[in-house]
RNA sequence: GCGGACGUGGCGAAAUGGUAGACGCAAGGGACUUAAAAUCCCUCGGGGAGAAAUCCCUGUGCCGGUUCGAGUCCGGCCGUCCGCACCA
């Protein structure tokens, strides 16, 4: 197949064009882009009396090239960079570079590259094309996560963090693929196999250093609220995430004949104790204390956990999974009538992770309940009657009722509203004890985890701990920081390179000077992307970068642009993060962005052959047939049909390559079309079309104010007493402009400013098709103030 | 299942509760040109009246409501998209 590039396609133009009556954006943009080097003018300065404003754009992963999604995201960030310092702001807009990660290991297995190489090889070309954008960024502050430099501030914070019992080492349930030898993530794992090797992966027990986000989750809810500068949906999914609900810790009492020994309680948790009348079972999840207890003397209930542990973690199994449950024969005693049971199951949808592993069922109130009832033929009770339904004739069959109403069936409940109800429950069972401690305590759980950060992996930063066989687990001396990798590795055998390598492991315990082994495990990249904006404002950074602590005068982000999917992670794990180095004397805010945006995805028609192969834009041409449009493949000639508008990817292959599209139309050109037509949340189509417009605009404007510039020529030193007429309306489209563009970049909505600005062009282009028709009679020196 | 967003011309879209469709793309017509490209000018939601300037009716998914006035606010449907999801 044959590539046609962009510039094929475009209209003569830059290089090629001499045109004296054409703006040449290949060399203006060249000329300025270097003069802005060489005077570096855009490095800021800390000690700076004007008021400061912090703009930052997510930060890229090197993968050698950049697409339009960056140029979409750094251009927005551009765009306001440059109105702020415009504005008299001192404006701190840094870059750097995601740099660690799995693809530079799977580069050094594919390619013989060793991870840094591929790494700081691809920093450098996407630097290049970064700066062919003509970005107004401090290059001066650039850091790369796997510099030394930088993640020595981050190993030190891990062992700050862990004095403050902000870290901790846990046993934990992992998804661990036996042929790769490491743990994958849950996104890594495809209908139960993992996602390289193919193999069958298996839950495995490993301990885990964990990041206690958890001591949080109150306040990472709480402060939300305050952040009036973030998108309504991203707080919302946060919230959703964090996951808080409030209910009752409830001690169910064991009937001992039917309980193996050393167990006589059962606690669960429920946001529904009003509904404890309606009980019909208790289930346990699979991993249950007592659910293994009683797995101990029955065979068959030990393959049902078994069988129950295998079931993936992939989504479409735990959509189509039936309710399952195995009866333990254990029964449980209802807290307010010793004379009633009920059976204990163990069943397949209770998670050990949630509450506490067990609960009680409310089947005509829940429907999970209702269907796990019906399974096994329990029955059930209404306890809830809606309101206007007669209680002697509400039945409930198939569909439970969640709704409002009044108490039925529920002895010293029965009138009451379910909330009365509940704090009646709460109220009697938080008096009644049994062995000194209340039956029931209220409790708020969230459904936020803790995180899990260590890695079986080479190319992350190492956790700067060191295992003894004596003294246990020992962080490493301050004075030792850096841990650095080794860069002699091998990727020819699978499993982690660190664990695999001769000697780097092997240290004297930094306490009792025995034999003793490092951690092999790295951090979760997502730790490195959780603070690096702290890292930005540190003074010193450009001259050394060493020990002297950031300042907080930079922080918070004002204003934070990036993608929407990292609406929960990044996001979420940053503001963690910024209160544990508060927590932790690093700094002084507890919110990092002040202000965040998340731009919308760069979409693109998708092409596809007879055959059924995907066709990249740049191979096909279109014609206008009538109304519709005809594709064909420019090698063949071949016909291709037109598919559906999709975010742009390598495997549908309808991407761009900015590259081409600044060689051919220039930088600014590429810029403004991503920041025309479409509002910037949502999704922006690139279209030929579009790109082109834009050119063509950039050329019309170019004349304009070129003609413009001719007729102020004209104007006389002094300011004339009256603007003719031509010269007021001209003046008055000025101001409106300005007003208009400025009011719309505080609000984002460059796609408003982009119109405001044709809208200004056309009247300039009014006002001199005026004169020009009048001859020069019109061209008083009015107008050319009015033009200067 | 839970939560949320959105629905305006052929298309992308504008519109502090106050002249709906700014601006761009596409389309059509015209000027320039031997011709084309480029450029420039005009038209462009639907329907109707007029020779024309212009005017009238109608129109923001559907049904109601609040208001002097609703694309915008409220309630209910329909549709599309997104997030979370066995969370007790």
């Amino acid at each position: 197949m044959v590539l046609v590039s962009a510039a094929a396609k475009a209209p003569k133009l830059n290089a090629e064009s001499k045109h004296p009556d054409r703006y040449n954006a290949g060399d203006a943009e060249a000329r300025w882009q270097k003069i802005w080097d060489e005077r570096g003018i855009f490095a800021t300065k800390n000690a700076d009396p004007r008021p400061k404003y912090y703009v930052l754009e997510m930060f890229p992963y090197p993968s050698g090239r950049i697409h339009m999604g960056h140029v979409r995201n750094y251009t927005m960030g551009d765009v306001v960079a440059r109105y702020k310092r415009a504005m008299g702001l001192n404006v701190l807009h840094p870059m750097g570079w995601d740099a660690f990660g799995m693809p530079a290991e799977n580069a050094a297995m594919e390619r013989k590259v060793h991870p840094k190489a591929w790494t700081y090889d691809n920093i450098a070309a996407m630097k290049k094309q970064l700066k062919s954008m003509g970005l107004s960024l401090d290059w001066s502050r650039e850091i790369a996560t796997c510099d030394p430099a930088y993640y020595k501030h981050q190993q030190k914070m891990f062992l700050d963090f862990l004095g403050a019992k902000l870290v901790e080492r846990e046993k934990r349930k992992v998804n661990w693929d036996p042929v790769d030898q490491t743990v994958l993530a849950n996104e890594q794992v495809i209908d139960g196999r993992g996602w390289r090797s193919g193999a069958l992966v298996e839950q495995r027990e490993m301990s885990q250093w964990v990041f206690k986000i958890t001591k949080y989750s109150q306040d990472l809810l709480d402060a939300l609220d305050r952040l009036d500068r973030w998108p309504e949906k991203v707080r919302l999914m946060q919230k959703n995430w964090i996951g808080r609900s409030e209910g009752l810790l409830v001690r169910f009492a064991l009937d001992p004949k039917t309980t193996p020994q050393g167990e006589s309680e059962l606690e669960i948790f429920t946001t529904r104790p009003d509904t404890l009348f309606g009980a019909k079972f208790m289930a346990l999840a699979p991993d249950h204390p007592l659910s293994l207890a009683a797995a101990a003397k029955n065979p068959a209930l030990a393959r049902f956990i078994e069988e129950c542990r295998h079931r993936g973690a992939a989504q479409a199994e735990i959509d189509t999974a039936e309710k399952l449950g195995f009866d333990t024969g254990i029964k449980a005693i209802h807290p307010f009538d010793p004379n009633w049971t009920l059976p204990v199951y163990v069943a397949n949808f209770i998670l050990m992770e949630y509450g506490t592993g067990a609960i009680f069922g409310c089947p005509a109130h829940d429907q999970r309940d209702l269907d796990f009832v019906n399974k096994y033929d329990l029955g059930n009770v209404p306890v809830v009657c809606p309101p206007g339904q007669d209680p002697s004739t509400f039945v409930i069959t198939d569909t439970a009722y969640d709704g409002d109403g009044r108490m039925i069936n529920s002895r010293f409940l029965d009138g009451m509203t379910i909330a009365e109800a509940k704090e009646e429950v709460a109220r009697r069972l938080e008096k009644d004890s049994r062995g000194n401690r209340p039956v029931a305590q209220r409790q708020v759980n969230f459904r936020l985890r803790d995180w899990g950060i260590s890695r079986q992996r080479y190319w992350g930063c190492p956790i700067p701990i060191i295992h003894c066989e004596k003294c246990g687990v020992v962080p490493v001396p301050e004075k030792d920081l850096p841990v650095t990798l080794p860069e002699d590795v091998s990727f020819d055998r699978p499993g982690n390179p660190l664990d695999h390598h001769p000697t780097w492991k092997h240290v004297a315990c930094p306490q009792c000077g025995g034999k003793a082994r490092r951690e092999t495990d790295t951090m979760d990249t997502f730790v490195d992307s959780s603070w690096y904006f702290e890292r930005f404002t540190d003074p010193w950074i450009a001259t050394a970068p060493t020990d002297v602590p950031m300042v907080d005068a930079w922080m918070p982000v004002d204003q934070y642009i990036g993608g929407i999917e990292h609406a929960i992670l990044h996001l979420l794990y940053s503001r963690f993060f910024t209160r544990a180095m508060k927590a932790t004397g690093h700094v002084g805010v507890d919110e990092p962005f002040a202000g965040l945006f998340t731009q919308g995805m760069v979409v693109h028609e998708t092409y596809r052959t007879e055959s059924g192969e995907w066709a990249a834009p740049a191979e096909v041409k279109i014609e206008a047939d009538g109304d519709a449009r005809r594709a064909t493949l420019i090698a063949t000639g071949e016909p291709v049909a037109i598919g559906a508008i999709e975010k742009m990817s390598k495997s549908k292959r309808n991407t761009v390559d900015p590259d081409e599209i600044i060689a051919a139309y220039g930088a600014d050109v590429a810029r403004w079309f991503m920041l025309s037509d479409s509002p910037p949340d949502r999704d922006v189509e690139w279209t030929e079309r579009g790109v082109q417009g834009a050119w063509r605009f950039s050329q019309r404007l170019w004349r304009l104010v070129g003609e413009a510039a001719e007729i102020a020529a004209f104007a006389p030193a002094a300011r004339p007493a009256a603007f003719s007429e031509p010269a007021t309306r001209l003046r008055k489209a000025t101001h409106r402009a300005l007003a208009r563009v400025s009011d719309d970049i505080e609000k984002l909505h460059f796609n408003v400013c982009v119109a405001s600005i044709y809208e200004f062009a056309n009247a300039l282009n009014d006002v001199i098709g005026g004169i020009e028709e009048h001859g020069d009679a019109k061209l008083t020196p009015d107008l050319g103030w009015a033009m200067r």
